[in-house]
DNA sequence: CGGTTTGTTCAGCTTGGGTTCAGGAATCCA
DNA sequence: TGGATTCCTGAACCCAAGCTGAACAAACCG
């Protein structure tokens, strides 16, 4: 999972990096609304982190814009207490939810995964999906019940198949999701990496939850169970 | 275990940090509400504190912008007799117990013991978890009822690691929680004590309390006895 | 003070996991 | 059918995370 966040305190945004870097997220970190707008146009993310005083554009302006551009990621603005009402205009402009400085961590993670379930319409961390169950909040996979042990980037390319469930993704986007901005754009890692899902999540082949599709890519083809 | 205490006066702020760092706590002290919002959101800690009456912000605004942000440790308030009827504002805006100023240590020490041991769904001081029990107490460990005795880091890393049982302890997060602030980030010592303590709570090999999540952290896998 | 216990650092080693590679299988198209 | 393309997969590689024994330092205690 890509995420973008937007901070122009380089002290806070360095401690946001940092800690959602450490929870296996890819992190682009942008100090003004220049960089930010590069950012998310080279590097689509699934989510980003605004806070709404930057020294160029506003963040209100950079949320707009990027509505106007159709991008839908949900957006999770920052404001300072005394600016509160800001948070009106930014929800307004297109942004999700909004957090008031100063903030606890863990407040900002728990609010980034109810905004993620809600595009997958999810009502919590974990996900069913047949006889395949995915706890997003603490990674853990199991198979009928019986828990799978994946590795980070296993886990990862899991994670976001699954958070696009149905729809077809490319390696370039897995790529593009998955790793840093400088990744060989022609190894197959993608492929190996599925590989060893497939063998670890269904090692009898009788579930298939990732279809191939050729020329294309790969497709999570098992639906959540709505409950 | 981090235990935040927010108190005014500094001579009874002292009494109470010397008290608790000396039975092996790591302890913040905030003189207002002001510097304990932001060593909450720095420090998360197990467990806090509070007396009602504060120079800025009162106490009962401070745990009522805690609980805002969903921090979910448990709270001890401290009241004065003839204000004890800000006792039940204090409950309402979240805290969860409270004692009457003045006190004895140990009154105050025993409240906490209750409250830590109900999040964890203790009954007891004594956390029994297979062949090893732990008696947060007493500080005193045994496995298949013999004593083993343990330096007080390296109860401090077990009490730590099986009060959070089963779920993922990243280093950061025990640095943190048995660290004063000026920890140094790049140490191996967690790494160490988790040695000492596997070499010491299980010679043989045969219980394997602590499993290593690698580029995570690690986990207390043992599970305890609801009996 | 001297000795002992406890905490911290360091260096060398082991291991697990990510990456690459090469050969083989499957699929597509002329 | 045959060749080209894409994908799969087992094995090898390499680096960083984690482990460990030992040295060092600090605190404790008589």
């Amino acid at each position: 999972m890509r995420l973008l966040i937007v901070e122009d305190d380089p002290r806070l945004r360095e401690r946001l990096v940092g800690h959602f870097s450490a929870q296996g997220w890819v992190v682009d970190g942008a100090p003004d609304g220049r960089e930010a707008q590069y950012l998310a146009e080279q590097y689509p993310c699934d989510i980003a982190i605004v806070d709404l005083g930057l020294p160029d554009i506003s963040g209100i302006e950079l949320i707009r814009r990027w509505r106007e551009q159709n991008m839908t990621m949900p957006i999770l603005i920052l404001t300072a207490r005394a600016d509160w009402q800001d948070k009106v205009t930014g929800l307004e402009a297109g942004a999700d939810d909004y957090v008031t400085k100063p903030f606890y961590l863990e407040e900002v993670e728990a609010r980034l995964s109810v905004l993620l379930r809600r595009v997958e319409g999810r009502h919590s961390n974990k996900g069913v999906y047949g006889r395949l169950a995915i706890d997003f909040g603490t990674r853990q996979v199991t198979v009928d019940e019986r828990p799978v042990d994946l590795t980070t980037y296993e886990f990862n390319t899991l994670a976001y198949l699954a958070h696009r469930q149905g729809a077809a993704v490319g390696r370039g986007e897995l790529l593009d999701h998955l790793y840093d901005r400088d990744a060989d754009r022609d190894s197959n890692v993608i492929e190996v990496f599925i590989g060893r899902l497939r063998k670890k999540l269904d090692p009898e082949g009788d579930i298939k939850p990732i279809e191939t599709l050729r020329g294309v890519g790969y497709r999570f083809v098992l639906t959540r169970e709505s409950a």
